[in-house]
DNA sequence: ATGCGGACCTGTTAGC
DNA sequence: TGCTAACAGGTCCGCA
């Protein structure tokens, strides 16, 4: 589910519900995530409020008092927000609760997602001091891609996919940016010209940016179970369309494994 | 430094 | 219909 418009979209949905808010209590029901839920997440973040929810690539950050949460959702994660006990079905691993008021519920089927508390900086924390430029600041451009890119040969669908070059493009939006940009996913990162590199990032930010808002009206009131935006699918131009025909051409849809990961593309339109 | 493959998990779907 | 294998939106780590 995660990729960066549904965490961006689950962001936008509990920051109003939970900032400024008081936590009362947090139950851990399975600390086994990709890295253990460290005991001190409940044992110090009982009381402090919850000052900001941002986000930082695919990390969801919750700042309070004396540190912040990371939360990342990993492959199979959603949290919702419930603002009554409800009893905790499978795979619910952790609510943060906020008095009566709501409780937080972290849920993952696969635990390859994290929850973790740490009292200094977010954003010098091992897992995001080395990350890349977000996709949808300003001042991403080409220019950074194609820099950061000379002398590569690694596929330019593995390049983009690389939280080090730019964060937040997943296998689903790395097929369709590729797609829009007319570049072929197997072509070497170091072989593309500083012209393509600047579509490349404009069609980046543009199918996030439509992910995002499509994601945002599905996902209004965030009480719903999963975090999933169903709906952009209906704009995907290439992923999951093996053999159905190029929207521009005509031509079948390939699909192949690239990076380990299903790769969507038209052979005819992708160079 | 770079690039590749394996690893971590469970649930759902495709194929025989 | 039922069993098994393949695959799934992420990303860290170790090795060559």
């Amino acid at each position: 589910m995660p990729e960066l418009p549904e965490v961006e979209t689950t962001r936008a949905g509990i920051a109003p519900q939970i900032t400024g808010r008081r936590v009362s209590k947090v139950i851990v029901r399975d600390r086994r995530l990709r890295w253990p839920v460290p005991p001190a997440l409940a044992r110090e973040l009982p009381g402090q409020r919850v000052h900001e929810v941002t986000r930082r690539a695919k990390y969801l950050l919750l700042k309070a008092d004396t540190g912040s949460v990371i939360l990342h959702l990993g492959m199979s994660g959603s949290v919702r927000i419930l603002t009554r006990s409800l009893a905790p079905l499978p795979h619910d691993h952790i609510d943060i609760r906020f008095g009566r008021a709501a409780i937080l519920r972290f849920n993952d089927p696969r635990r390859f997602g994290c929850v973790l508390w740490t009292r200094r900086d977010p954003f010098s924390h091992p897992l995001l001091a080395d990350l890349g430029p977000e996709p949808l600041s300003a001042d991403f451009a080409g220019e950074k891609l194609y820099e950061s890119s000379r002398g590569r040969k690694v596929a330019i669908k593995n390049f983009i996919m690389n939280a080090q070059v730019v964060v937040g493009v997943g296998n689903i939006y790395a097929s369709e940016a590729l797609y829009l940009a007319g570049i072929h996913p197997r072509r070497p990162a170091g072989r593309i010209s500083l012209a393509r590199f600047n579509e490349l990032a404009a069609q980046v930010q543009r199918v996030l940016r439509a992910a995002i808002r499509a994601g945002g009206t599905t996902l209004r009131d965030f009480t719903d179970s999963d975090g999933l935006p169903g709906y952009f699918s209906q704009s995907l131009k290439v992923y999951g369309r093996t053999g159905l025909p190029c929207k521009r051409c005509g031509e079948a849809i390939r699909q192949e494994v690239i990076g380990q990961r299903s790769t969507f593309f038209c052979p005819h339109c992708q160079r």
